[in-house]
DNA sequence: TAGTGGTCTAGACCACGTC
DNA sequence: ACGTGGTCTAGACCACTAC
């Protein structure tokens, strides 16, 4: 059938599609000494052609036991949008978070500390670069799948000043942002930022995935409805070969219809 | 100052702050050769990390020359949105495309010819996988710089038999979007979808990156106001380093303000 | 034609997770 | 403690690009 391979790049070829259409199986384990003796190359070549896979999400490579081949997972699609809403009954509502209505879980627990923030939250704040701040931090999937987002949300030394519950374990009905919301920072409004990266060792431990794999990440930056300054900073991790982001586009009202035509 | 790197992640980390402080300069060449003799390593080790630092895009790997450093530039805040208006003068515009007043470059000619359509295209307009498609692809970017997106538009045979001058070299003023809504396909509805994957060799040729360096693939499906059916998918593939997408957050206007309680 | 990246092999050592 | 991934070295060959 299939010629055998001799590059690093054939046997992720040949990987790939065995783990694909099935022939290799989730849950077993491939070794580069194996590969190596099977195919008639150097361990070393066997050994690249996993972490391509690895770094393509297909197989997890652990010390002391090898390349583990995981579940194939449809690529999620995320539904996005710019609509916020406030739900009576389960709070805000935010695009590319999950379906109100279907089961997630926590992986580990959620815990808050005070960390040194990323750049892109001092700078939000308007602090000094590496100042600890206010992080909660959770790590969620939907129900019964590995874990698919960390999400960190930073809030500023001044609004836990305001707010002294948000640095508490448990922050209340409708959480922090309507603790925010009843000392004065309401209507809180925010601005998404989205962009590509690779994950630190960290974050791939935690997301239980290679550090070759490109993660998403997506920031919010919350800020108060009193005098505009940002209040909290949410930023999520997601592994970017788990999703698919959707979005519907809307023709703006102003656009004519039927067309006129266009002059060049 | 700092310790003599002995591992290709600490050269790669070495090379990186070189580059990140300008005491490495953009158009300068590096050479594996040269690194490794330079630090006292091997040649595979010197040539690792230049891999390593090629898939973040700071520098270019040309065989028979070396690595060359690219200029640096700072992520393009591509402003995202689900509006789509129509201009009388310029004709659609949507998110995510460059401003309309700022001066835009086409590398290359702009051409079209008849393709195996990829998968999601095939799909979305009902034929067999790998039939030949119009595509008309374009390799665009800011004025001066290096090409930023290849945007490949793929018009579904049905829709071409409508509008034949889709097929032809020029598409007439307002474009192919004109040409069919003219023949009955208006008004036009748009889903955009978001993904980010590795790029394929001729990707990675067109738009200058390494091959390991991530792409970001938005595909907008357009379907036909008369049926719902797809009429034309536009693929626009963007390096992911050199882009960050951002979008407002809109109230949704039933949101209550002052907040209510949320009952837990 | 020359130069350089890209890759393979074989042997070796270390680090880290599992047992 | 053991097993495996991860990495380094040295030498070699090929492929592609520039000249």
């Amino acid at each position: 059938m299939s010629k055998v391979p001799r590059t690093y790049k054939e046997l992720a070829d040949l990987v790939r599609s065995k783990i694909e259409d099935g022939s290799i199986r989730p849950g077993q384990i491939l070794k580069a000494e194996n590969l190596a003796g099977e195919y008639g190359i150097s361990r070393q070549t066997a050994q690249r052609a996993l972490a391509v896979i690895a770094g393509e999400g297909l197989v997890r490579t652990t010390r002391g036991t090898g390349a583990v081949v995981q579940a194939k997972r449809p690529r999620r699609r995320v539904s996005r949008g710019q609509m916020v809403t406030r739900n009576p009954r389960y709070g805000y509502v935010f695009p590319a978070t999950q379906d109100p209505l279907e089961p997630w879980q926590t992986h580990g627990q959620p815990y808050r500390s005070f960390e040194p923030a990323p750049h892109r939250v001092t700078e939000a704040f308007g602090i000094e670069s590496g100042a600890e701040v206010l992080r909660r931090r959770r790590v969620t999937s939907p129900e019964g799948e590995p874990p698919f987002q960390i999400a960190d949300t930073w809030i500023s030394p001044a609004a836990v000043a305001d707010a002294p519950q948000v640095a508490e374990p448990s922050t209340g009905p409708g959480g922090y942002l309507d603790r925010l919301e009843e000392v004065g920072h309401g209507p809180i409004s925010w601005r998404e930022t989205m962009r590509v990266r690779m994950p630190d060792q960290e974050e791939a431990r935690l997301l239980e995935i290679s550090t070759g794999l490109p993660v998403l990440e997506v920031s919010m930056v919350g800020r108060s409805g009193r005098d505009d300054r940002p209040v909290e900073v949410t930023i999520k991790v997601i592994p970017s070969d788990r999703v698919e982001l959707v979005m519907d586009l809307v023709r703006a009202e102003s656009a004519e219809w039927p067309v006129q035509p266009v002059q060049n």
